[in-house]
DNA sequence: ACACGATATGTAAGCGGTTGCTGTATCACG
DNA sequence: CGTGATACAGCAACCGCTTACATATCGTGT
């Protein structure tokens, strides 16, 4: 229709300048005209590119995973890129399938890796495509990884805590032990409870899953005990969850025990009494995923790169005697 | 390495059964050693499939569209499909790109239509691209839909408040004006309150935004006022809101205000109170969505359906003085 | 023993773009 | 006016797969 060539119709919606103005302005007037869309197959035929990125979370329920997510979907649109979620697969043959689908047609994948997956980075070693881990740091692995720098958070709501409770009084109710971040919150938990004196705090830390009925089955299984105590949980859910056992035996925080969540989920603000946590800055995991994914694109051959995002304590009401309830 | 022709190995990979099993099985020994992957942009351009599926949200943003999201992720991965996710972009220019990027990639798009939007679906008549609409019924225009019978749980919501509220006592605090669900179910309670005897429900009709500070200010402006009223709020977060600025006030729910929510976001059974509210089936708008969008995929020319999902109040603390706080 | 149908595999033509190379005006310069 | 540089536009190969069609092989009924 604009009397030219294949070859110039694609210099035009490609490498705009290759062409005559004149020439140009009726390409884009035929294009117009006939509602011209090119062939995204045939174009990634060629050029391997599909502008598509890939990301893999455990789940993707939640204030945690939604809240990665959107800042995944804003840096990929951002970068002009689209984004392709998938949680992970149940069933291993489905992972498989569903996998190579994805591996096929995306141009980069950032996997969440919250637990030891060999499976996974075996094969995306072997498929030889751009891959950014979240949650765990592969760069030996030659992966380049988005940390959390728990410990430092960590350390601050523990000393935190430490301020209006005995070492002694102080748990960490974690997620599962397997779990990446639940490891390093517990870590950084006994180590800031032994340098305060602490000698045994195996058994104030413990562990369960990121859920609300978890916290509650904990803190009701301590009863009474649980007055006086801090209480450093895994995530805002666990928080929560202890919170309500309290309130059913009777106590309420900040008064009779101190509750600190993490993650800094919306929930953590919208409950009262308002929920200390250590904040992590979840949509800027998602999109320094993306970011380090379209980088690591753009420069095949870079050396692999961790970024580690920074953790801090965000006091509310359920720590704090003095915050007004 | 198998000794056959490009055109066998397809038929192993596709079409089991038109090939001699001994042939067969060479050819995925051959698979196996060499790691082969079948292109996927090449596959696509024969067949024009991706089995990749769109979703188009507003926004990706808190449990509504986290739960919704999960919903179809998980029905998508049934169906042997992938999910892109795209919340709309901001500027037009923008939405222009992406959506065409998304268009020419995508087996078929579920876009939610909250409020009117004539470019959109325009567009998408003019790619010819299966289309499911989620939240308003376009099926007059062409569109499978899938919607939410707000009446229903509307009406049931607002009896049970009128219980023990008198009509001229209740309010329905919603969210934008433009928004279909706002409208649906203030319309709903609009007509529930005058079968109960209200003349004018005009002013106990309002609208703001979907969010914890619309419905705190809104509360706030009531002041006192709000003593004994009973509210039904445009979602959950509005009824947080408007739980919070009772607090500030020295009331709180049930003994002074009834509060219901909607869309029962794991919000409302987090809080306490627990909130009573009006349950949207978020997960299964979600995978009624991307099944009835596989569904048109494999039968292109069937009438446009619209498929509606109901809605019921589930009582909870926060409207109720019988049950237990 | 022959024709014929059924079954198994190969051949080659696209699918719709991108891009290196080639051809041809156009233009400046000597 | 000849010559070479320059700027455009076309030609055609190719990306890796699917599939209609052709070919080869084998079994079967008569």
């Amino acid at each position: 229709m604009a009397g030219v060539s294949t070859a110039t119709v694609s210099r035009v919606v490609n490498n705009a300048g290759l062409v005559a103005p004149h020439t140009a302005a009726k390409v884009h007037d035929a294009i117009k005209h006939l509602g011209y869309r090119p062939n995204r197959f045939a174009q990634g035929l060629m050029t391997s590119k599909s502008h598509v990125l890939g990301i893999a979370l455990p789940d993707i329920h939640g204030e945690f995973y939604s809240e990665l997510l959107r800042g995944a979907d804003a840096e990929a649109r951002r970068l002009g890129y689209h984004l392709l979620v998938s949680s992970e697969a149940p069933t291993r043959a489905e992972q498989e399938r569903a996998g190579s689908l994805a591996f096929g047609l995306v141009d980069g994948l950032a996997v969440m890796l919250a637990e030891p997956n060999e499976a996974l980075w075996r094969e995306a070693k072997s498929a030889a495509i751009p891959l950014v881990v979240i949650d765990a740091d592969l760069r030996d692995k030659g992966f380049d990884s988005v940390v959390v720098d728990n410990a430092t958070g960590t350390r601050e709501a523990t000393t935190h805590l430490l301020t209006s409770v005995a070492p002694g009084r102080c748990y960490f109710v974690g997620g599962p032990k397997e779990n990446f971040d639940t490891q390093q919150r517990a870590a950084a938990f006994k180590e800031s409870l032994h340098k305060a004196g602490a000698t045994d705090s195996a058994e104030h830390i413990v562990h369960g899953t990121y859920s609300v009925a978890w916290g509650q089955q904990w803190a009701a299984g301590m009863g009474r005990r649980l007055k006086g105590t801090g209480v450093l949980a895994g995530n805002d859910e666990i928080a929560l969850g202890v919170m309500h056992a309290a309130h059913e035996l009777g106590l309420s925080a900040p008064s009779d025990l101190r509750v600190v969540g993490f993650d800094d989920t919306r929930l953590a603000s919208l409950v009262r009494p308002t929920l200390s946590t250590v904040r992590v800055p979840l949509a800027e995991v998602g999109s320094a995923a993306i970011r380090a994914l379209a980088e690591r694109i753009d420069e095949p051959d870079r050396a692999p790169r961790t970024v580690s995002l920074a953790t801090k304590l965000i006091a509310r009401q359920s720590s704090d005697v003095s915050k007004k309830q």
